[in-house]
RNA sequence: CGCGGAGUGGAGCAGUUUGGUAGCUCAUCGGGCUCAUAACCCGAAGGUCGUAGGUUCGAAUCCUACCUCCGCAACCA
């Protein structure tokens, strides 16, 4: 029995400063996805990792007086943590710096300059001496001056290697044509095409202003340079150019890269380029997703410390919540605007009110008018009918959305489920059969039909928020197996297991004892 | 004329492809309920849909001009 695989990626993040808030979305955004293929039934490897090369590296660590390495080191173990607290799911975890890509970055440059798609030319650039960068004519400032000191920069010319990337022009077009799903969002494609059609040029692959990088093999002074180091990142991690190379067999082509909007292009345009070369099979999707701004950016960094930490979210407010708020407060392919206030209406209006709430509610009725013990009988009534086809129908509409990335409007179906759950219980008012004894099989169906809601609900929210998914089941005691196909019938949950009170899941957040 | 996106009640957005009572969430106000985390449920107020023209019986939706904001315009990850 050979599952159907699923290879998903987020970019390779630079580890030139800590982690920010942009580099969670993507992280937890892949994550989702990966959570939800594997529930489907896929066999999924999902990786992310470290772009530890390069010049910016080199100065940052001649700065802080530490080795290029040591730095790297440091950064990336950040990383890693983060995506621990995250709670995210990736199978690898990949470093530029590891050997294994090196020595296999190294066999992909040379066999591009014996198939010559490489070759060796000038790269011409204006150099500022102080700031000991290159920089391209459209980077100066109007002044023709280096955009960060200002001062005079001067043209230099210096022997460096070329990819072929003019050559792809008319290629990349027709896969535009042939895939319209191989960029998304569509905005997206469009710029892409606009700026291919332009006409490509030939891509500068390699440096010898520093040396913090792969060296180009045999010509050392020369060390590789970004695109062909780092974006080949998703062929070597599966083992391409190793003695192993059985994983890439089996999961390439990705099936999806998630990268910020800001770098579509280099996915879009020279990823598919470097593959056509190579004569390898081409990702499927390529999502470009957007920025989360902050509008009141004095404030923020006006409070101390780097407050839109994401570790330091998760720990002062849960994962969830974090996990929750990125994917439901904007759809994925637009910027938004991250605020506190917008992050603490969304905690409380639907996760400590709408969610938490009913889990809490609920359990507490069990527990006073049947002790945590609901009996088995059941006594159905018209208006359960409703509630149970939104559920068992919901499923459907959560998948279709999370394959297409609407991450916001998946959760929205969710938490409509949520809503309908808390109006059954007032259509309803257990409290009031509580009088007449005849009524008892009823009340007890009534909170049945509730407890098997978010037995659904749970399951539905498992790839969004496994840990409030987890916590729900162990509240009502549903067993662990998270099965999407469970999500499609009602009447599995097992009433006569006892049930207790326990935590809230989600606490209110009082803005005014917030100190911002 | 480089290409593209956006301008809708207090805030954030959907609706524009296939013209026909302007919808959602939050906030506000009124009511209900009491199982619950001052939570939940119902209802109301609030918009001449950037501006000015045009097409049409009828336009947020189509056309024209203009204004404002934003993205892309390659070696910045």
């Amino acid at each position: 029995m050979s599952k159907k695989t699923f290879y998903i990626t987020t970019p390779i993040y630079y580890p030139s400063g800590n982690a920010h808030i942009g580099h969670a979305y993507s992280t937890v955004a892949a994550d989702v996805i990966a959570r939800f293929k594997r529930l489907v039934g896929f066999d999924v490897v999902f990786l992310t990792g470290m772009d530890e090369h390069g010049q910016k590296i080199e100065l940052t660590a001649k700065d802080k007086k530490v080795t290029p390495q040591e730095l790297v080191d440091n950064i990336s173990s950040k990383f890693e943590k983060l995506w621990k607290i995250l709670n995210i799911s990736n199978d690898q975890f990949i470093r530029t710096t590891s050997n294994f890509h090196k020595k296999a970055v190294k066999k992909i440059f040379t066999l591009l300059k014996s198939k010559q798609k490489i070759y060796k030319g000038f790269y011409k650039g204006w150099y500022c001496t102080p700031c000991e960068a290159f920089w391209t004519e459209t980077q100066l400032d109007e002044n023709y001056k280096c955009p960060d000191c200002k001062r005079d920069v001067k043209l230099t010319k210096d022997e460096a290697y070329f990819f072929k990337l003019s050559e792809y022009s008319d290629k990349i077009l027709q896969l535009y044509e042939k895939n319209k799903n191989f960029i998304k969002p569509a905005s997206r494609l469009n710029e892409m095409i606009n700026f291919v059609e332009n006409g490509l040029e030939d891509l500068c692959i390699s440096r010898t202003s520093f040396s913090w990088g792969i060296k180009v093999p045999n010509d050392e002074k020369h060390v590789i340079y970004v695109w062909l180091d780092a974006l080949t990142n998703y062929i070597t991690a599966l083992g391409y150019m190793s003695d192993n190379n059985r994983k890439f067999e089996s999961y390439w082509p990705a099936d999806l890269h998630i990268v910020g909007k800001e770098i579509v292009r280099f996915h879009a345009v020279i990823w598919p380029a470097i593959l056509m070369a190579l004569d390898l099979p081409l990702p499927k999707k390529i999502f470009g997703h957007g920025w989360w701004l902050t509008k009141d950016s004095s404030k923020m960094s006006k409070s101390k410390g780097d407050v839109i930490d994401p570790a330091y979210l998760c720990k002062k407010y849960s994962v969830d919540a974090v996990r929750y708020f990125l994917l439901r407060q904007v759809p994925f392919g637009t910027d938004g605007t991250f605020s506190f206030e917008a992050f603490f209406k969304r905690l409380n209006s639907d996760l400590a009110n709408d969610l938490g709430n009913l889990v809490f509610r609920l359990i507490s009725m069990i527990e006073r008018y049947f002790q945590g013990k609901l009996p088995e009988q059941k006594e159905a009534e018209e208006k359960d009918k409703i509630l149970i086809h939104s559920l068992v129908s919901a499923h459907k509409k959560v998948a279709y959305n999370i394959e297409r990335l609407s991450f916001s409007l998946a959760l929205k179906e969710i938490f409509k489920l949520v809503t309908a759950c808390n109006k059954y219980i007032d259509d309803t008012a257990p409290w009031k059969l509580l009088e007449n004894k005849n009524k008892n099989i009823r009340l007890a169906t009534i909170l049945y039909n509730l407890c098997e809601s978010l037995r659904i609900i749970s399951l539905l929210l498992y790839p969004f928020m496994p840990d409030t998914s987890c916590k729900i089941r162990k509240q009502l005691t549903i067993d662990k197996t998270i099965n999407w196909e469970d999500a499609k019938r009602f009447g599995l949950f097992k009433a006569s297991i006892p049930i207790t009170k326990q935590e809230v899941i989600f606490p209110r957040i009082y803005l005014e004892k917030e100190k911002l």
